[in-house]
DNA sequence: GTGAAAGCGCTAACAG
DNA sequence: CTGTTAGCGCTTTCAC
């Protein structure tokens, strides 16, 4: 390994000015010092060494981002590298290195992220934690420089950046209230997840400032366990027939894919029978059979707005947490429509 | 920042001691004392700095992951984030940090890799770099512990996984062969990829193995640029219609998906006008319509192979390269058929 | 079994 | 403008 006490010695200069021309200043050097001594780095194809700097500075450059689990996982995955599109976007331009902590679990990333918080990372990303998880709290506890990504309106005191959910659940509601349903069901991903439930929030107001009927019995939770799936979309078709449900607005699109996939075996058609209104956008969801209705998150912006933030924090810009949401807008596809007369009173 | 030096006053031995308990060893301690010391950093949730061990040892348990890009892009999607959790999986049960260096092109990798051959990490895994790439040269010259993913057959001496590409072009292009079509084209993905390359020749040798005329107007290299995509179906149908193709493989899924989703609105059905077989065996493929008949990699174990292959590099547990290749497996769907009569001689 | 001290590679205050 | 040197936090040799 090349030292910058070796190129000094071959430049034939004191390593204070080795690290003068390495770091321009914080000591001017003359031009042809600098010259000299940059062509022997050159040469020796030098670099320095990370460690030491961040020893010596206590700043990596480094940003760790950790995510709940694998984001293989079906339900989420694009969802995750579309965020991690703009994480990385954004870290790069600002020459920001990212370290990734990611476990198969929650309780594998519980038990070692906090073995992290020694100095190898300037600061944090977390990438939607569950609610309330304590963890959050711990590493609050002994590290300030932390944002949340897609995980609004927890209480703590942390930087957050999410889409709004809030105005999405409603968004998706209010347009099937507007396209004329009366009985509308929902669909939401893991209880454990905040966006989650803030867009059943949403939804559940708008139910209710429209004066319709808030049929709890129309609220479901997705099932992840695959065997469990056909069952849950048994039970939705029942609901359908059963208590006259015309509107559906699923919490993920997966979730809606899901639904338009197994529909037709059950001789439900969409969106004659059932209007579909999923939630994300994804790439495939303009051509699923029909087209999928959707709200559409800005997943990219919120990666790099969450680099930004933590930036800001890191080089102490701000020092109170900051909260960004970002605008969710209605994709009018091919899923849904009015409700047919068969259903209207 | 609490230091190993506080822990030793706080608990009355020397700095030599404190770090003896923190490592078990080298040197053994009064279990007593140890108990008093561990209590101490308890207290006091201390966390050895990285930098300054990394300095001291020359080991920082953090593996390098190189992406040709971000994965996000459609096309490899699934495919990175299969091969990505095998990596993790593996890194995590090793106790290894991940490190990802990932810029929106290969342009800017290559500008910056170099880089952070600095110490900060201990090893390199290349996902799928472009084939011949100066940089993995450049890399290599300077720093020998480094495993290529999804890119064998390259010239270099140099740690590799990747399925067996060869025998996965072969595979397919057999099946077909046994199905009885005599005219099979192939769309290869980008020509910069070894998988890409290494696939088509696997196909090529089937064929003429079989003693089948290779068209090489049949051959075709998928469009990435969304609005080519479309002429380049019509060209494909084309193909069908004036030149009697009757079968086609794709090497990638979602490549094939495109065709199967495009190939109705030209009155091209699938398979009785054309039999169609992918590579990978993403989780969308089984419910394409029809399902798609596929190559199967194994994605995943990939991934943990290939930090398996690096970590023994990096404890020098070998010394030699290692070469790396995985089976694939037909997995037979609904896209594909023996060619209909129409077409027969 | 424990401690003093050197030193990993780099930065920056201080001296010249 | 350049050099000397202390020290970042840790590990480990060497002495006791």
């Amino acid at each position: 390994m090349v030292t910058l006490k070796e190129i000094a010695r071959r430049s034939g200069v004191s390593t204070a000015t080795a690290s003068y021309v390495l770091n321009n200043g914080p000591k001017a050097v003359l031009p042809e010092t600098r010259e000299r001594v940059l062509k022997v780095m050159n040469e020796l194809g030098y670099r320095p060494n990370a460690a030491a700097r961040g020893l010596k500075k206590k700043r990596t450059h480094t940003l760790g981002v950790v995510f709940p689990h694998v984001w293989a996982e079906p339900l989420d995955n694009e969802y995750y590298s579309q965020v991690w599109k703009g994480i990385v976007k954004a870290a790069s331009a600002r020459k920001q290195v990212l370290m990734i902590f990611a476990g198969m679990t929650w309780a594998e990333i519980v038990e070692n992220v906090p073995s992290f918080l020694d100095g190898r990372c300037d600061g944090f990303l977390f990438l939607a934690p569950p609610a309330n998880s304590p963890l959050i709290q711990d590493i609050l506890s002994r590290e300030s420089r932390v944002v949340l990504v897609g995980s609004q309106g927890m209480d703590l005191i942390v930087s957050a950046v999410d889409s709004d959910n809030i105005a999405g659940g409603k968004l998706a509601a209010d347009y099937l209230i507007s396209l004329g349903h009366k009985k509308i069901g929902m669909i939401m991903g893991e209880v454990t997840s905040t966006s989650a439930l803030t867009r059943r929030n949403g939804f559940k107001n708008a139910i209710i400032s429209a004066n319709l009927d808030l049929d709890e019995s129309l609220l479901w939770t997705f099932e992840y366990d695959e065997t469990a799936q056909i069952p849950m979309v048994r039970r939705i078709v029942g609901a359908c027939r059963e208590r006259g449900m015309t509107a559906l607005f699923c919490g993920h699109d997966s979730i809606a894919e899901l639904i338009l996939r197994e529909a037709p075996s059950f001789g439900l058609r969409i969106p004659e029978d059932l209007s579909v209104v999923g939630f994300d956008d994804l790439s495939t969801t303009a051509h699923t059979n029909p087209p999928l209705t959707t709200i559409r998150q800005s997943m990219v912006e919120i990666g790099a707005a969450a680099v930004q933030i933590l930036l800001d924090l890191i080089d102490e810009v701000t020092t109170e947490p900051t909260e960004k949401l970002f605008d969710v807008y209605l994709i009018e596809r091919e899923s849904t429509a009015a409700p047919s007369k068969a259903h209207q009173p």
